[in-house]
DNA sequence: TTTGGTGCAAAAAGTTTGCATCCTT
DNA sequence: AAGGATGCAAACTTTTTGCACCAAA
């Protein structure tokens, strides 16, 4: 499981100052495994100060993704982040289209795929899996 | 291949009306194999049109794509989308990141795939290869 | 003390909406 | 003729930028 120190660590070998936002916006992704827009991150950001600016977030937000802390993702055209996962492994994910929390799935499609054809190179590549996790499978229909 | 009466066939199939600017629209996309911004689209448009306003293409773009005329993609943050290919299996795209051709791929992760861990209950997916064409690939690094 | 980070303000860019008019059906 | 589509304008949201002041190292 990922600690808020590790954040911090990481922050500081990228040769960042450690502020009050920072470790804020750090630990609201520690306590939260779901995806989260910015306004969402700005909001439960507020309750912890007065002053808050929305682009200093929106900035750290951004730089916080560049160095792999938080994960950037567009859902349904909307930009949220999520804490970058611990798992070691190459992995992707299965994510709950109801309540967006996401689960670690072990598997990569490119170790089963044929040859790239059209003498495509392959560089990267994203694999997700959109569907119910078991908690809002069990939920009545909404 | 996809013409342009399949086009317009879908659009009035949805009981569109078929106007001068969505027939423009729909032959934009046919000449274009590479993703376009509603940004570009507008601009190819204002070649045919003078009084030709940004919100019409935009809602056409979006309404096009609701009915699967075009496809929607986030690449580099920016919204984009192309003509929806007449591949008639279900498969899956190689996008080049240099001229942003796509290519079918005719493999789907899922058929490979391990059960879904967490009881989770899978309902639709996304994979995408990032990498560089056949064309790309020969041209000099820029 | 130094320099990067923050808050504030404002601009730029992207997206959406209302409405009178036009044009496809 | 009727109603959906367009053009125009304006609002709204999201993202970006400049700069003086503050604070972490």
């Amino acid at each position: 499981m990922v600690r808020l120190d590790d954040l911090v660590r990481k922050m500081s070998e990228h040769g960042w100052r450690v502020t009050d936002q920072r470790k804020t916006l750090a630990n609201i992704f520690l306590e939260t495994q779901s995806y989260l827009t910015p306004r969402e991150v700005y909001e439960r950001m507020g309750r912890h100060y007065n002053g808050l600016s929305y682009d200093t977030v929106y900035r750290n937000l951004r730089s916080m993704a560049e160095i792999g802390l938080i994960e950037q993702a567009t859902l349904d055209d909307v930009v949220k982040f999520k804490l970058h996962c611990a798992e070691h492994h190459h992995h992707h994910h299965l994510i709950c289209v109801k309540c967006e929390k996401t689960f670690s799935f072990v598997f990569c499609p490119l170790d089963h795929a044929p040859p790239m054809p059209d003498q495509f190179t392959a560089l990267s590549h994203k694999f997700e899996v959109y569907g119910l996790c078991k908690d809002c499978n069990q939920e009545p229909a909404s």
